[in-house]
DNA sequence: TCTGGGGTCCTGTGGCTC
DNA sequence: TCTGGAGCCACAGGACCC
């Protein structure tokens, strides 16, 4: 049932977008902080402090629900850079621990320590020397579970939130488990708690007892993964490295819903064109392009394709994503958000063809690295600006001034001349 | 009245081929 | 030639996560 032996550890950083915003600024230590967006703005809380939580305020919470919650918060804008420099770093130290780190999300990881207790000790004098070095090195706090299991030691951090250490055994399971709520465990979202609330089933030990025809009656399929869950068990091993992500994608909330085309299709190009960056950046291409449109009922609807083979080239991919829009036929419908992304990810090498239009390709790696160099806004595309509302979307790029647009011409030339070789 | 962004995974469905 | 089943794949949408 459970890997017999293994040490797993759940590092989850506490309130961590807001702590590293205190850490930074000794001035908001003890103070409501609340990061998201600005004040006014559409959006949603991202991270809020304990002191936030205090007034009712938790992630994920519209932002104006938030400031009248906490009229006296500090709201901050996110600042991915600067969570994402802690985060590589936190990753170094857990390294420092065991190979085996299974980064979750930019705020989790999993380590399994089962090898590493000859060197440094029991699992939970390792989860005390990484508390500290966290906090010496960042001056955040972070809770840390021990368990059999990905999914138990998740759990135990859970439970010992904020800034604790906790531990759960396979025999917990039946013991200090069962009075759990159902939507603590992770896996089961508000949706399933909610059938399972209706089924009267409420805690963990009522979903272990339940008879499970009568489980799979309700939830079909899902009826297995449940029982499991309820019982602890996840056999997925923690997996070191980084697998190739899945998709890449980018999508956008409008301030005010919008019903003219050109100004969608404008920003479906900037959109792809920030997709597709981040997609030459990790020197992959995608096969199957997706829309994603929301509109103003909330009603959100996706359409997908799949090309012939993997691209790396902007105009591919929003060619595709106009003819996917032309095909929702939005209409006058006013929409709410518009969002772009590609999957079906390969790697990118020798993989570009005369169709691709190597010069194309070899101008967006230039392009890449004027961005690289001054920022991803110093060159964008014509037509690919929202704020640029009616000029037609074709793709040549716009440098900023300061010397930016010399450089892209300069690094285009190079990469044109030196390209041709590897198209196939 | 309000409900982000960027992902992963799963399920059901339908088309296609054998 | 027709039909049905199996298997695969693409697609759409939902649920969930941080």
């Amino acid at each position: 049932m459970f890997a017999s032996g293994r040490s797993i550890l759940h590092l989850d950083m506490d309130a961590f977008f807001a702590s590293v915003e205190q850490a930074r600024r000794p001035e908001l230590h003890g103070l409501p902080v609340i990061v998201g967006g600005e004040r006014g703005a559409r959006g949603v809380v991202s991270a809020c402090s304990y002191e936030a939580r205090a007034y009712g305020v938790h992630s994920a919470l519209p932002i104006t629900q938030a400031e009248r919650l906490c009229p006296h918060g500090v709201f901050l804008p996110v600042d991915m850079r600067a969570y994402l420099a802690v985060h590589r770093s936190l990753v170094e130290l857990l390294g420092h621990y065991t190979d085996l780190v299974e980064v979750a999300s930019i705020d989790e990881a999993y380590l399994d320590v089962t090898g590493s207790r000859r060197l440094f000790g029991p699992p939970r004098t390792i989860a005390h020397r990484i508390q500290e070095q966290v906090y010496d090195a960042h001056g955040v706090t972070c809770s840390i579970g021990i368990g059999p299991t990905k999914l138990l030691a998740k759990l135990a951090a859970g439970l010992h939130k904020p800034a604790g250490i906790g531990e759960l055994i396979a025999a917990d399971v039946h013991g200090r488990l069962r009075d759990l709520p159902v939507g603590e465990v992770c896996g089961i979202g508000p949706v399933t708690q909610e059938r399972l609330t209706a089924l009267g089933l409420t805690t963990v030990g009522m979903l272990q007892d339940v008879p499970f025809p009568l489980l799979a009656a309700a939830f079909g399929k899902g009826a297995h993964g449940l029982r499991q869950l309820a019982l602890g068990r996840s056999f997925s091993p923690v997996r070191s490295g980084r697998p190739l992500p899945k998709s890449v994608g980018r999508e956008i909330t409008f301030d005010d819903d919008v019903n003219d085309q050109e100004f969608l299709r404008a920003t479906l190009l900037s959109l792809t064109d920030s997709a597709v960056a981040e997609l030459r950046g990790k020197g992959l291409a995608a096969r199957t392009v997706a829309l994603k449109v929301r509109f103003n009922t909330f009603h959100t609807v996706g359409r997908r394709r799949t090309l012939p083979r993997p691209v790396s080239a902007v105009r591919p991919i929003h060619e595709t994503a106009m003819a996917l829009l032309d095909e929702l036929d939005v209409g006058a419908r006013w929409v709410r958000l518009v969002g772009v992304s590609v999957s079906g990810l390969t790697h990118n090498a020798f993989q570009l063809t005369m169709d691709d239009g190597w010069r194309e390709v070899a101008l967006g790696e230039a392009v890449d690295k004027v961005r690289e160099k001054y920022g991803f806004k110093s060159l964008t595309l014509a037509g690919g600006s929202p704020a640029r509302r009616h000029q037609s979307p074709a793709q040549s790029f716009h440098p900023d001034p300061g010397g930016a647009a010399q450089a892209a011409r300069e690094l285009a030339g190079a990469s044109a001349e030196s390209s041709p070789t590897e198209a196939v």
